[in-house]
DNA sequence: CGCATAAATGCACGCGCGTGCAAAAATGTG
DNA sequence: CACATTTTTGCACGCGCGTGCATTTATGCG
């Protein structure tokens, strides 16, 4: 760079151009600072000949409050955490908050991955997509002060969290009723890995409601290690080649938009079947792929926008709500099923 | 939660609990730091057992060093940008550097993201696939110091910034000799947008290379306003759908694989026709779903684990560095071209 | 105009750690 | 063992701003 490096220029030379002291020049930046209308305007003119901003680093420092939320994301597979991130960083910003993205490598990362957030002493650490298990939750309490622990797009359990998702269980029910009434009677259902940390009220409110009130056979359900398309398409395919067509199901139910596409691809090509003539597929998010002509889902949108308000909300109460939050989404009919 | 905020445990305590000073504490935890073996070993116990973790807000207000870099994205269309997300923060993070992800909204609104970065005092700015306009870096150098604008994979041409891109030259050379040598005779070019700010030099060297090589006409090239599937799609529907048979491009060339998959959209479900038997079509970037088999995309695979390496060592090198990084990817050959 | 009240402003102290240098302890040498 | 070196340790000062309270200035009222 050709050019010197500006100095930094601080709130005591705004003060000192303005004629006030720093703390003046403080409150003229706070937006609801008690300060006189000609102070501010006299401190806000000078700041703009000085081209002050205000330095958050110092500012979180003496404040203990850093308006920095981490954003713990361990799948980056998953095309709909980059809408959770999008959304997710316009809104925060919006409202002041910078979002730190930390990748998490993986369960045993987590505390890690924590502490990295922790020691920039963020307001919130928000894992999108799993949960906090207990370990990585002392861990987050204990070594720095992070002061909270949010869940985003996903129930969590552990005590001392709180989370912020779409409300599955209606949405499922939804669903399930939408295929009832379209005359599907013989439901695969495709879930992702069956642990802990990445449970799901979306199949067993699915199968609860088939059960009660399709008055069918329990649904089969086959389970995946990883939220991923070839892996949806490798179980899809394995699945099915084993069963006469008479016992084929006529709908993949699927946990989320991945697997769906992946199914898909499954049925289509690799066991050349039609979609939905043959076989119908549903999945959930409503990832931007599942609108395209090539894929066509039904599926169900998770109310990301609303989501992120909420989160938001959250903060800005700063601790004081506990109280976990449910959204309900937008059941998204296309031509799959 | 039930539990008690934990009592901030700082570098004092350290040094009461191992009978040392604070600065020997410091010294414990700097990699290179001169300190006695017997020192560190008794510094680093006495950590462990308080819980101690070095606060980088205060060591950045202190240091003039974050160790922070601020990742601005401007287009979370691109499903790319979720593959170059994980990587960033992932190879980043192994070498010690936070992540701030700043969501640019526009052309316009990149001044305020820069200062909005600017304000935590990043060591460096990072504009993922979109360039710096003079104005932006006035603004950046300016308000406070971002110490480097770092453009990732875009080649930026503004004064002041370093570039890290993939040698699109190479790259797209590459795919123009691979389409002559299958007899490919009439491609059409899909292009982005045609401003400043987005420049490649995908579409220009394939005209290059194209008339220089392959001796036919200039290639046609239609341009969109923005890379996105629902768009690329629509582009090549007006423009095959106004062409006879005859006239018909043999290959779309598309300038990224967003574009390229709206394109094969087009053809397959808006059009009518088979790829690649009827159009064959290639990308650019290699995203996850270039390798599904519903799109089976012929593409070119961005080095970016290489690229992330190199902003590391940009990064280490603080400033030194002046030269733009060009590495070259791979040719991923496909079904569809 | 005098006094009570409200509004606006100023300031001491601290947030937790890094830098650069000086003092102290350990080590080597003849 | 005295002295020159080298290694290790301690410390004053500052990074830029917030908090809480004390002080000053403006405003209202009879």
């Amino acid at each position: 760079m050709t050019e010197q490096a500006v100095e930094t220029v601080t709130a005591d030379d705004v003060a000192a151009r303005a004629g006030v002291s720093r703390w003046t020049v403080a409150r003229a930046f706070k937006k609801d600072g008690v300060i006189s209308e000609k102070a501010r305007t006299k401190v806000m003119a000078a700041a703009a000949e000085l081209g002050y901003v205000p330095d958050l680093l110092a500012a979180s420092l003496a404040s203990d409050r850093s308006n920095l939320v981490a954003l713990l994301v361990d799948d980056f597979d998953n095309p709909h955490k980059l809408v959770m991130l999008e959304r997710l960083t316009r809104i925060l910003r919006a409202a002041g908050y910078g979002t730190l993205l930390v990748n998490m490598l993986g369960e045993k990362d987590a505390p890690e991955a924590l502490l990295t957030a922790s020691q920039r002493r963020v307001d919130a650490a928000v894992v999108i997509g799993t949960q906090f298990d207990d370990g990585i939750r002392r861990t987050a309490l204990g070594a720095r002060r992070v002061k909270q622990l949010i869940v985003f797009a996903r129930a969590g359990t552990a005590p001392g969290t709180i989370s912020i998702a779409c409300d599955d269980v209606a949405a499922m029910t939804e669903i399930a009723r939408y295929l009832m009434a379209k005359g599907f009677r013989r439901p695969l259902f495709l879930a992702g890995p069956n642990t802990e940390s990445t449970r799901l009220m979306r199949k067993d409110t699915f199968l609860k409601v088939w059960e009660e009130e399709a008055r069918g056979a329990r649904p089969v359900v086959i389970h995946v290690p990883d939220y991923s398309m070839p892996l949806g398409c490798e179980a899809v395919v394995a699945h099915l080649s084993a069963l006469p067509a008479e016992g084929r199901p006529d709908v993949i139910v699927c946990e989320n938009d991945v697997l769906a596409l992946g199914a898909i691809d499954a049925l289509r090509h690799r066991l050349g079947l039609s979609v939905p003539a043959d076989v119908a597929v549903t999945g959930f998010d409503d990832v931007p792929l599942a609108a395209s002509p090539a894929y066509d889902l039904t599926t169900y949108r998770q109310p990301v926008t609303e989501m992120a308000r909420a989160l938001v909300r959250v903060l800005n109460d700063g601790g004081s709500t506990s109280a976990d939050v449910f959204l309900t989404g937008r059941f998204m009919e296309r031509g799959s099923a």
